[in-house]
DNA sequence: AATGAATGAGGATTCATTCAT
DNA sequence: GATGAATGAATCCTCATTCAT
């Protein structure tokens, strides 16, 4: 009585466990839109919608709020850091690599530096260490002997927050523009925005 | 048992039709202190009940959510203006003062260039005037004489929305020392973080 | 975006704070009965809906599952209190009177003595005292100058529970008799089963 | 980050398609400890989980939820039955192993006499035909020459239901004791209080 | 002009059950 | 025969907003 009694007649065809790759691909290429439009406060319902996949699918792969933001935070800094272990990388490169996802997804990046601003994402701390680990990737892309002081990695973190800041609320069009204004009146060099491809 | 609602916080009875103007005023009190504890998505039931007044009093002077919002931030903006039209305004005063308004309430005043950022405030596009106010703000505070160039005005906006990404998500008392900093990366002299007074 | 935003066109009419006692009662009325045919676990839901009103008045009245319980137990309870403290009440008489609520509605009364037994209704430790209320009840209920030993009192209340487990699951047909079987069984006299009326 | 479902409590790997009692068993013995954890409302897939075995399984073997707690109860039943049928049984003996059951799991015994008290268990109509079988396991207890009229039965029972609603409710603790001041109150001897070993 | 109850849509979350592999 | 993912209905609960008094 109490639970779901209606096992109802014709279900819309269980795809089976292999659509589960797909489905999860699809959450997050789902979430990364409905993001974009909606922001973090974004209904988890209008994900799955969109996704194409029942509530629980996206309850089954990503439990709660937060653990469906990280996996897209995570894309997004595990490239950086695979932009900082490149071959050659620079700073300048690095950077231009970040400033292509902030100019991407200015919240989600913007949420490194603002745990918490909006009442949320307290919890678990993990936009703290995904904050951390884009300094250290920073830090990696520096020519060797090359160290930062710890007032220049906070510094460093500083400008990016402030990049974020710059390009935030902007349309994704006027984005990329305000982010090279905002290094610039930072003074600092910022190779070719773009995503990083091995 | 626990039968009837919720017994409320403050309850300084029923002062009469006469509060009006004095009902507003709480109300904007109670918004700016909801808004700091409980983010923007705070429920508007709770400013009224925290303003000790009934649902009705407050949509009958803030007819909706922005309307709120833009109660809180146009204090803000006032006072901006007014130290700008001072005697013996400058630029560096002027952005002292400002400076101080994004630390205490670096959400709302980050709001001034972030309009839509989190899927909110799209409608009046209130916030762009109140952007364009502070632009002008800014202008008048500077020397007789001195233009500023439209890129140059430009700029300066911008950098206000970079400091206001530096403080965005941090603690309260991190946020003076932030903002500093950032002004001091950006190379831009501010005077003394202060509220305007006369 | 994030709340409720369609406000909608035509609402079924507001029928004003005066509705808010009707609905109360309404609300009191649905839940016995859904509880006496879908046991305590009913949908909050089903409740609102057979009482003809929105969910959010049920929650208004009632904030959590336990208020609605205890709001219906509450009402047992201070009729056999009414009975153990009226004029020429006996205890016989007064065993009546709940036994009659008993055959009523077996499940609330059979609550009395199982707090917890079904994994809910923990917290507020209300059911605790109600069974503490009926416990003084019926002590009340004894001539003057005849006092039951504590061991006397815990036997009465285990013989009341159980009653409520003879009558717990019989059809509301076979509840009076049961219950009659059952303290007869226990050698105790009882009155006759009917409600209490001043 | 927080990515993949639920890592599970114990997982002895899969045991292949030979396992198939193993895993009634292990169901069965899960069931019991989810069910006095988290009461007759438990989700299955828990039960499942504690067991080992996928939901799948569970459902091969148990249809649907009555099939489950049907399965938990009918190894109480077979023991009392067995307890009934050794060689120089009496009723006080047989009494108190019921009483044993009834102690060990009161929810479940008192089920036997309270089939849909709360909503569930309605379908089969199983608790009826598990309640006859205690009932002829009690007659066949008695000395040889001893019948049991009709009302005697009846009152028995309605007397293990009492001792069942006595322990209701109460701690794992208590209900010994508890179920034996019943029968104490009910005039009824028991013997030795203890699971039935051939 | 103020009060606060009513309304119900919306979003979160949980499971029972099915079924591809 | 086992596994465990998929599905989505159902329930909970929270507010934004209206409106009788």
């Amino acid at each position: 009585m109490t639970q779901h009694p209606t096992p109802d007649e014709r279900r819309p065809a269980n795809r089976g466990p292999k659509a589960a790759a797909g489905n999860r691909a699809a959450l997050v290429t789902a979430a990364r839109e409905v993001y974009a439009e909606h922001g973090l406060d974004a209904p988890l319902s209008l994900i799955a919608r969109r996704a194409g996949v029942g509530q629980g699918v996206l309850y089954r792969h990503f439990p709660d709020r937060e653990a469906m933001a990280a996996a897209i935070l995570e894309e997004n800094v595990v490239e950086i850091e695979r932009a900082a272990a490149a071959e050659g990388a620079t700073l300048a490169g690095v950077l231009g690599v970040l400033t292509w996802h902030q100019a991407q997804s200015a919240a989600f990046i913007g949420l490194l530096h603002a745990p918490g601003a909006f009442g949320r994402f307290h919890s678990h701390g993990f936009s703290r260490s995904l904050g951390e680990r884009v300094e250290r990737a920073l830090r990696e892309s520096l020519p060797e002997g090359h160290r930062l002081g710890a007032q220049d990695a906070r510094d460093l973190m500083l400008a990016v927050a402030m990049v974020s800041g710059a390009v935030t609320g902007a349309t994704a069009e006027e984005r990329e523009q305000r982010a090279l204004d905002a290094w610039r009146l930072l003074g600092i060099e910022v190779g070719p925005v773009r995503p990083f491809e091995g």
